[in-house]
DNA sequence: AAATAAAGTGAGCGCTCACTCACATATTAA
DNA sequence: TTAATATGTGAGTGAGCGCTCACTTTATTT
C-alpha cells in the first residue's frame, strides 16, 4: 500500500471537492481536469483509471481513521474524553473541509462497484468499533451506564454525528459545526453518564 | 398535485428498485425499461423525462411520510408509544420493501439537481419536526425528560434510525432489521425516560 | 550540452446516454 | 364497424463519457 504522489493528492482532493459540489454523476474526467487545470490526459499520467481515484479517496478516509483511533491510544484520558475527542476532532476536520463532510458519509457513492461497497462498510464497521471499544472500557470502569449495551450506544452516537454532519451539508453549512457540535456533546454526555 | 397512474407507479417503484441494487448510476432508461418489460420509448409516454422520474420518486416518499404522521394523529397514544408506533412502522416498512430503505436516506442520489437536492433536504426537516412535537408534548406531559432539548433527543432518535438501516443495506440485509429495531427502541426508552 | 525520462496536450475512438419519431398495435368512443 | 385516441416499438440522433495515443514541453541525469 504505497502513498500517493503530490500530484495523486491534488487529483484525489479536486475529485472529493466535485463530487461534494456537483454529485457523482458530475465526477468526470473533464471536470476534473478543469478543475486540476491540466488537460483529461494528464490525469492518466497519475491514475490508471477514473475508478483507482475513487479507490483512493476511500484509501484516504481509511488512513483519517486509523489516525484518528491511532492518536487517541497515546493519550491519557478518560473513556469520557476520549470519545469528546474523537467527535471535535471530526467536527473540526468537516469544518476546515466540508467536502469531506460532503462525501465521508454518503456512501451511496461508491454503490456502484461492489468492491468499492465494501470497502466503505468495512470502514464504517471498524471506525464503529473503535468507538465501541472505548465504552466498553468507560463501562468496565463505571464512568459509562451499562444497564444500554457499548454497541447500542456507539449506534446512538454515531448516528446523531452523521445525521447532524448531514444536515449541515443539505442546509449548504447554514449553521455552525462545532458549536452544535458541542451542544450535541453535552446532550450524549448526560446520556451516557446517565 | 396529480397521483400517479398504474403504470407510473410501476416505473416508480422499478427505478428505486435499480437505484437499490445498482446505485444512482446505473438508473438508465435502457435498463429501466429492461426492468418493467418494455421498450425505452413507451417510458416517455408515462414521464416527460427522467428527471420527473426522480421527482416522482420523491413525492412517493413525501407521500409515505405525511401518511404516518396523519396516521398518528387520530390515535390515542401517548408520546413514547407514538414514538415508538413511528418507529416499528419504518421499520416494518422497510423490511417489507428494502429497496425504500436502500433510497431514503441517500440523500446524494438527488445532489445532481438543486431543486432535488432541496426537496430532499425539506423531507427530511419535516419528518423531523414531526417527531419533534411529539417529544415537545411528552416532555410537557413529564414522560420525557426535560434536562436534553427536543430538538437535541430528535437527532439521537433519527440518527441511530437512519444509521441503522444504513448498516443493514451495506451489509446485504444481514440482520434482521425489526428484531435490531426493537432493541434500538428498548434503549431510546430507556434514555428518554431516563 | 546532449540524452533520457517524466509530465502535459488535445483530437479522436468506441461506447452509452437521454430522448425522438415514424410506425404498429391495442383500447375506447362514436 | 369505424374512427379516434392511447400506448408500445426500436432504430436513430447528437451529446457526453472514459480512455488512448502521437506529439510537445518540462525536468532530470549523464
Amino acid at each position: 500500500m504505497k502513498d500517493f504522489s503530490e500530484k495523486q493528492r491534488n487529483i484525489i482532493n479536486a475529485a472529493i471537492e466535485l463530487i461534494a459540489e456537483k454529485g457523482i454523476q458530475q465526477l468526470t474526467i473533464k471536470n476534473l481536469s478543469k478543475k486540476i487545470g491540466t488537460a483529461e490526459g494528464a490525469i492518466y499520467r497519475h491514475f490508471d483509471s477514473k475508478f483507482e481515484i475513487l479507490v483512493g479517496i476511500l484509501k484516504l478516509f481509511r488512513q483519517n481513521k486509523d489516525e484518528a483511533l491511532q492518536n487517541l491510544k497515546t493519550k491519557e484520558k478518560s473513556s469520557l474524553q476520549k470519545i469528546e475527542s474523537l467527535l471535535s476532532a471530526r467536527f473540526r476536520q468537516f469544518s476546515e473541509n466540508p467536502a469531506i463532510a460532503s462525501v465521508i458519509f454518503s456512501e451511496e457513492i461508491f454503490q456502484n462497484e461492489k468492491s468499492l461497497a465494501n470497502e466503505v462498510y468495512e470502514i464504517m464497521v471498524e471506525s464503529q468499533k473503535g468507538i465501541e471499544t472505548i465504552i466498553l472500557n468507560g463501562q468496565s470502569q463505571k464512568q459509562i451506564r451499562e444497564d444500554i449495551s457499548a454497541e447500542q450506544l456507539t449506534l446512538l452516537i454515531t448516528g446523531a454525528l452523521r445525521l447532524l454532519v448531514t444536515q449541515w451539508r443539505l442546509s449548504e453549512f447554514s449553521f455552525d459545526l462545532q458549536t452544535e457540535g458541542q451542544k450535541l456533546w453535552k446532550s450524549i454526555y448526560k446520556i451516557v453518564t446517565k
